[in-house]
DNA sequence: GTTTGTGAACCACTTCACAGCC
DNA sequence: GGCTGTGAAGTGGTTCACAAAC
């Protein structure tokens, strides 16, 4: 059904899945693949593939399955992969310089072109090859370098300040890792990743799992 | 609806951010709360709010909204918080390290009791006050110390051999960092989170939005 | 008057099941 | 015979709208 040009929101949070899967799949040699097997790589169910699949196009061949390299190619595409995106790091700590030192960033087609901190001690260094800014430079940096996704690892306090900077600097990614509930325009895509959430639902089912222990004695 | 004890999943999902909200009016001498005020500081409907809240049992006071402390107390103990729940950490690299040293551990009811790699370096160390172990000792140290909760931050390679071993010493609750599709029993709680495939996902908003910019001349 | 708690309507996503093509 | 693509049915979650409680 390659005519809707509406991709569902829970089917382009699985094409990355996927695409992971097709590379180990490439890596392997083999050609082709059936929604069952790559399902069973993705943990999902087979109908569940092929339905997400059909929203990109009909890109697989009845009786034989998904040609591996095509469908790589198609999947990139539809997540604007093929193009490279100028990413900025607000906040320099530990998670900001561990984020830095990821090696799936420039693998992976986006490009760390700076990042922003208070701390004197850090602007003007340059952490795994990325200069450290002022967060005052925030604006004029963003802008000029184009940034696409702006990513939040300051304190929770600050947070939003921030996000305004970046989404006043023209971004309209954001990718948020401090613990506060933040606000964005309707234009502009927010994630919110919380380590402390996860573990209090975690938490949640480690105790669902213990009550059901002491119900079965 | 105080009877039913099974919470929908999503709502499970919107709890810890309902106790972050609350925590903040609780810091500003705040006595209650309505849905609508608590909908606005955790960004979603207030309907929503209520319906959530709802299933904790009929907490709420018809015309004056929630006692901001009772319902602080009782989100923590649906989600278990009143426990202190044992966590390890299987890889001591760069997102391991930031996260041993994340204060919201400890002031959250997680008390971090191990580190596992495989780095002799790093094996015999302490990282922010928490011992490193060699990975071979994972199964009886997290059997030992009663670890409920398992974080694994080691390269995708190992990542699902740590799974295993965690479930195999018992814990019941898996959140991991690593760039890979894990499997675990049904049994066991499994949450991933990956750098990669959010900003995949951003990288499709910001096409859509580029398209958009495009389409519009 | 205000605000909760909740059926009912709505919507998005998932899964089934099978026709259609290889 | 094998596997995709997709209507139709099913499921879970959201939002509406209002009666009941303060």
């Amino acid at each position: 059904m390659v005519t809707s040009r509406r991709i569902p929101e829970a089917t382009v949070a699985r094409l990355p899945i996927y695409l992971r899967c097709l590379h180990v799949e490439a890596k392997r040699g083999v050609p082709t693949v059936s929604s069952e097997r790559l399902a069973e790589l993705a943990g999902v169910n087979a109908a569940k593939v092929r339905k997400d699949l059909s929203h990109l196009g009909s890109y697989g061949t009845r009786g034989v399955g998904y040609d591996v390299g095509f469908l790589i190619f198609q999947v990139r595409r539809e997540l604007g992969l093929t193009q490279d995106w100028p990413v900025a790091i607000a906040g320099a700590g530990n998670l900001g310089q561990a984020l830095a030192g990821y090696a799936g960033f420039r693998a992976r087609g986006f490009s760390l072109v700076a990042m922003f901190d208070t701390d004197p001690a850090k602007v003007g260094q340059s952490i795994h090859g990325t200069p450290v800014h002022p967060i005052g430079a925030l604006p004029a940096v963003a802008a000029e370098e184009g940034v696409a996704i702006g990513i939040i690892c300051t304190p929770p306090e600050v947070a939003q300040e921030l996000a305004d900077a970046f989404v006043d600097a023209g971004v309209k990614s954001l990718l948020s890792f401090a613990p506060t509930v933040l606000s964005s325009p309707d234009h502009v895509a927010l994630r919110m990743v919380d380590l402390s959430m996860e573990l209090q639902i975690l938490s949640f089912h480690s105790q669902r799992v213990a009550e059901q222990l002491v119900e079965g004695l």
